[in-house]
Formats: structure tokens, sequence, C-alpha cells
DNA sequence: AAGCCAGATGCGAGCCATTTGCATCTGAGA
DNA sequence: TCTCAGATGCAAATGGCTCGCATCTGGCTT
């Protein structure tokens, strides 16, 4: 058995476990979330899971993401201009950066601006239930530091 | 003339000279926004528009919400699960935290996040276009400190 | 191995914020 | 005052996503 299988099965025990029923379209979305190295868009996991579970809807896509969201399997992010994207929630915390020319998303985690975020809420009275930091950038022109 | 007319009258000419049409539609949504102390949604907009212009259309309110946009004159606010959010960009740079009981939006700003989200985008080879930093918030239950 | 049924699926219709096509109107420079 | 590029209002379209409903199916029970 694979480690990919391995991981997978503990995870549909897990989601029965918390009473989600297991289906052919819940599996092959879950297999396809677990192989993204992306952040793939609703249509286009849709388009993935087709390949497993030739004729499954997009609307079962949706509302699979939904629960898996309110699961806490992967997250659901809305850059701008575009439809949602997902990721799974097996990496730990980061937030992204968009280049706006390309669209291509790039994840970092910096623990100080988390601890300045928590620090801000709390000075004003407020405890952070999530946040959403995300830069849109642009790839420097300069020429290569390291070449 | 009072400070709101002539910093309107500033505004006006600045955008005539960019080449925009100011018609009376566009003047009663500069003044609404102008106005504004919180964050509306273009509904809300167009609603207090109409008691300055009856009639003016949703249609002409997207289309100048986007117009000012792209003059700079306003910034649009695309929170989680609501319309968008427009204010004006006469205050300096600031982040939002939204209570998510309430829909209230609060804004706050920090140099010291504002520097290391240039440091880090420069680290990785980017420099920002713009940023977008929401805190999802709940009043803190605590006893009141001051009280 | 078969039965059961709450919950999941596929389909199509609906929703909601926003955009667009088009005929008509109007700022604002000449 | 004239002119016309650009703005407006209306209605229809768009796009991402959700929902109603008839049918199907995991996965417990027997």
């Amino acid at each position: 058995m694979t480690d990919h299988d391995h991981r997978t099965e503990k995870l549909t025990d897990a989601l029965r476990q918390a009473g989600v029923r297991i289906t052919r379209q819940r599996a092959a979305l879950l297999s396809v979330l677990a192989d993204a190295e992306d952040h793939p868009e609703a249509t286009e996991l849709h388009r993935r899971a087709e390949e497993v579970v030739p004729g499954i809807s997009l609307s079962t896509v949706y509302r699979t993401l939904t629960e898996l969201e309110m699961q806490g399997v992967i997250l659901r992010h809305q850059f701008e201009g575009t439809p949602a994207r997902f990721e799974h929630t097996e990496t730990h915390h980061h937030d992204h950066m968009i280049d706006v020319e390309t669209g291509e998303v790039v994840e970092f985690a910096n623990e100080r601006i988390e601890r300045l975020q928590a620090e801000i809420a709390d000075a004003m009275g407020y405890e952070i239930v999530h946040h959403r930091l995300e830069l849109y950038v642009r790839k420097k022109a300069s020429p290569a530091p390291q070449g």
C-alpha cells in the first residue's frame, strides 16, 4: 500500500467517523485534492475528478468542497478577480502571494506578521477568528542577483 | 463655500483634467462617497445617490465606481461573503478588521506589518502591487479593562 | 448476503452581484 | 450655440455558485 493510499484511508476513516459518507465522488475529490500541488478552482477540480468518476456533476463538486471545508480538510481562498481556489490543509498555515501578471500563487509564512496581527486585534478588544493576507505582486525586473 | 464643496471642486477639476466627464450622477456619487463614514456597498451607494439624483440607475453606479476606482479616487474591498464595499482614498493606507458577528468594519494600520510584507516579497524576487490584509475577528468576552 | 433509509447525487432551474448592448441623452470644448 | 464622444437607463446577459427534487447508494442492521 502506498503512502498516498495510507493517508487517504486515514482521512476517509476520520471523515466517516465524523458522519461524512464516503461516496465514489467524494473519494475521487479527496484524491484529486491530495494530489493537487497548485490551487485549483472548482471547475478544474471537477475536470480532474471526472477522470476518476466520469459523470460527476459540478454541483456535487461544490457541495463536497463546502462539506470538506466545514470538516477542516480543505481551505477555500477567494483571490481577487478569480473564482474560489482550494487547497488541502495538510501543510502548515501560510499566506499567499499572487502574481498579477501570471496568476501564479506562491505560498509564504511569517511568524512575526502572525504575531503582530494577534497583538493588533487584542489591543482593540478583539480575537482573530481567521485572517486573510494576500500580496498581489509582480516579478522584479532586477538583474539576476545570484547569476 | 464649505470645506466639503471646496474639496469636491478640487476633485472634480482633477477628474475633468483626467478626461472624466462630471455628470450629475457622478457628482452625486462623489458627494455620497465623500460623506460616507462607513464602507457602503454598491446598492447602498445607489440608494444614497438616488436622494440627490432620483432615477440614477444601478448600472451607472457600478460603472462610475469602476471608473473612480481606476482613477484612484476610491478603493474597492471584497470582504468574505458580502458584496464589494467602497471607500474614498482621502485617508492614509490602512487594513481592515471585520467583526464576523456584526459585519462591522474597523480600520487599522501597522507600519511594521507593511515593512515585513515588502521584505518578504522582495526576498522572493517580487515587488508588491497591492495587498489585502483582513482580520476576521470577534469581540473578546473579557471583563471591561477600564471599567 | 439482503434490506433499509438517511443522506448523496445529477439535473435543471434559480440566485445575486455585476456587466453589457443599445438607443437615447448630455457635458463641455470649439 | 453647436457638436459629438462619451455617459446614461433599461433590459438582458453573465458567471460563480446554490437549491429543489426525484432517484440512487453507502454502510449500518439483520
